[in-house]
RNA sequence: GGCCCGUUCGUCUAUCGGUUAGGACACCAGGUUUUCAACCUGGGAAGAGGGGUUCGACUCCCCUACGGGCUGCCA
């Protein structure tokens, strides 16, 4: 009996129950102000606004809801990514949440961090960004509910109270479930203090889920407590919120990490604790780092800002991080189109995926190769930005437009492009490094120099100059080999370049013999 | 401790009971070559272990080992 997969494209109708009649509309107060714009080209203005929705819509509607606690995860990067991918796939909505519940851990600059990160990723969204702490009314709105309905009861056991019940059960082997006297109280012997609202969950049975990933996970309900859903000071949980922000927002997709899983369970008995239609379930897993444990800071780059910084193109991570856990076939190297048109959730991986950045460089190798120079520049720009480099001037600008054609094949990150375009992005005189220096001896500037006058006049054609250089090369009795060295050192002061007739071409005669003049004095 | 999830080449993965277990990255060897890169040819490389079920298991079930997650008035 194959394990039980199932997408929430096919099947599964979703009534969509509107219960309460104070299903309130999703606050559309905007988190945080939209940011000046950064030089991020290849980024549409509309990233941080709302989104023009397209005529071919469908019912999915999925979503991200990182918690504003520090920089844009790799990790979050890619489960941003897999649900905007199934979203946009299918023509339905992609919606991004703050879950900024935790007023002590959540900064407006963690927030400004992940939509930055997702707007390079290139990841927009649809609507404006939802804080879930400005919703902290309707989820104290539908904890009475779910009290009214007798899915949750007042509980005034003290913290104190519920450690030691901990304590005692820890040391007598028992469950540390916490059991509150206050479930079955009567009202009237309530006392006047203070209190959090529990979920009321069934002590018998299970309570199971139906995931596209994980297949069918089926959990004993006495392994489950009555969760938290109102803290005493009024505010919501965690547990609750998400619920209530998921059904309100009409989320009909959960894909998130898998460390979720168990969550799953709780959530799934508030939704039917309110008579709400469950979502469909992704808990995809995550990722780790190259020695296979649990990604941290110690492995290096974490943040998505990171691999910006370390000149990443963003269409080469989108490839890799969708194909990091998800495969369609033997499909490598895609496009976003191909992407958004393959990805499902079948094709998810149950098992954790590690970090493999040679694999990383060469796919973004590929994507540098196949991107449109127009598109590249504003990209390379955006780069040296965000790694705190300085900008380039409009004449670097220009030589580096005309020189793309022969940096971009074999670069495979923008630094690599860059050391590349040293011949382009200098100027005369060329200071050569140690190895260029090398390549510049006596015997090989008077070659140089012999090079000059055939070149003053020769049409300045590819095929023309590899013929001067060769016929110069012969009348020595070397191979081309023996001089492209000295004249790569010439033209570029370093010894990787472009060819060497490359160079000549995108430079011209003039700065070609005036560097050639330079190297052989 | 309890519960839940996972385990195919070094890495990402394909396979959805019957394949010489395929591809990609990486690696090694050779070739091409004006550096780097690219490119071409070839090569080594995998079903954690043990039980079942079956005519037949990488695929289904159980156990063990290992890894991970959850077990909060964090998210």
């Amino acid at each position: 009996m194959p394990r039980e997969r199932k997408t929430g494209a096919q099947g599964r109708s979703r009534p969509r129950a509107a219960t309460s009649a104070s299903s309130g509309p999703v606050s559309t107060r905007t988190l945080c102000p939209r940011p000046a714009l950064p030089n991020e080209p290849g980024v549409s203005l509309n990233a941080y606004g709302f989104r023009k929705v397209n005529a071919a819509m469908s019912d999915i509607v999925t979503r991200f809801a990182p918690s504003p606690t520090g920089y844009l995860h790799i990790g979050g990067a890619r489960t941003a990514l897999f649900n905007w991918l199934f979203a946009r796939g299918r023509g339905g909505r992609f919606l991004l949440r703050i879950e900024d519940t935790d007023r002590d851990r959540s900064t407006p600059e963690a927030t400004t961090a992940i939509l930055k990160g997702l707007t390079w990723l290139g990841l927009d969204w649809d609507g404006e960004v939802v804080s879930q702490f400005d919703r902290r009314e309707r989820h104290a709105e539908v904890a009475r509910e779910m009290l009214a309905r007798g899915h949750a009861y007042k509980c005034f056991s003290t913290q104190d109270e519920i450690e030691a019940f901990r304590e005692a059960a820890r040391a007598g082997g028992r469950s540390t479930l916490f059991q509150s006297p206050w479930r079955d109280a009567d009202p009237a012997d309530h006392p006047d203090a203070p209190f959090v609202i529990r979920l009321k969950a069934p002590r018998a049975g299970e309570t199971v889920i139906e995931d596209a990933v994980q297949g069918k996970v089926t959990f004993g309900n006495d392994q489950l407590d009555d969760m938290v859903c109102l803290r005493s000071d009024g505010t919501p949980t965690y547990m609750l919120a998400v619920v209530v922000d998921d059904h309100d927002m009409g989320v009909t997709h959960v894909i998130r990490g898998d460390d979720h899983l168990n969550n799953a369970a709780r959530q799934t008995q508030v939704y039917l604790a309110m008579d709400w239609a469950v979502p469909v379930w992704a808990h995809i897993p995550l990722i780790h780092g190259p020695d296979g444990k649990k990604l941290s800071k110690r492995h290096g780059a974490v943040g998505l800002e990171e691999y910006q910084a370390m000149g990443y193109p963003a269409a080469g991570m989108r490839n890799y991080l969708t194909r990091l856990g998800w495969a369609h076939g033997d499909a490598e190297f895609f496009s976003d189109a191909q992407a958004r048109d393959w990805f499902d959730l079948e094709g998810i991986g149950r098992a954790p995926a590690r970090l493999d950045f040679k694999k990383l460089e060469n796919l973004c190798g590929q994507h540098i190769a196949a991107a449109p120079d127009a598109a590249l520049l504003p990209e390379i720009e955006a780069f040296l930005e965000a790694s705190g480099q300085p900008a380039l001037s409009q004449p670097q600008k220009d030589g580096l437009s005309r020189a793309l054609y022969c940096l971009k094949d074999r670069a495979k990150t923008f630094p690599e492009l860059l050391e590349k375009a040293h011949f382009v992005l200098g100027n005369r005189p060329f200071e050569p490094d140690e190895k260029a220096a090398q390549a510049l001896d006596p015997v090989s500037r008077g070659i140089l120099r012999e090079l000059t006058p055939q070149m003053q006049n020769a049409s300045w054609s590819r095929d023309k100059l590899e013929e001067i250089v060769a016929s110069v090369a012969g009348a020595h009795g070397l191979g081309l080999g023996k001089i492209a060295g000295p004249l790569r050192a010439a033209l570029a002061g370093r010894t990787i370049s472009p060819s060497v007739f490359d160079m000549m071409l995108v430079i011209g005669r003039e700065e070609t013999l005036a560097r050639l003049k330079d190297a052989a004095v």
